[in-house]
DNA sequence: GTTGAGCGTT
């Protein structure tokens, strides 16, 4: 089972492999996702983590309000978002 | 060469 993960307070140099190097000390991380601006391209500094369950919570627990790249980090569960395909 | 609250795109 997995767990989504909403990381926020990114830096705007910040990488998927560092997000997902940071999380995976806690879990299996499935997929890793920064979201840039979709208008201009940049990073937004923040993204989504997807990882296992029991991860998922070791990270929030561990990483949420801890420094990351010189800021403090933000981890949340992820809201459910919208399927991203037709069934 | 910039910016800083907030929950993304195929």
């Amino acid at each position: 089972m997995s767990k989504k993960l909403y990381v926020g307070n990114l830096s705007w140099s910040a990488t998927e492999s560092e997000v997902r190097a940071a999380f995976e000390a806690y879990g299996t991380v499935t997929s890793v996702n920064l979201v840039e601006d979709r208008e201009t391209g940049r990073a937004r500094g923040f993204g989504f983590v997807e990882m296992d369950d029991a991860g998922a919570e070791e990270a929030i627990r561990n990483l949420d309000g801890r420094d990351f790249g010189g800021r403090n980090l933000k981890v949340n569960e992820a809201k459910p978002r919208e399927q991203r395909s037709r069934w």
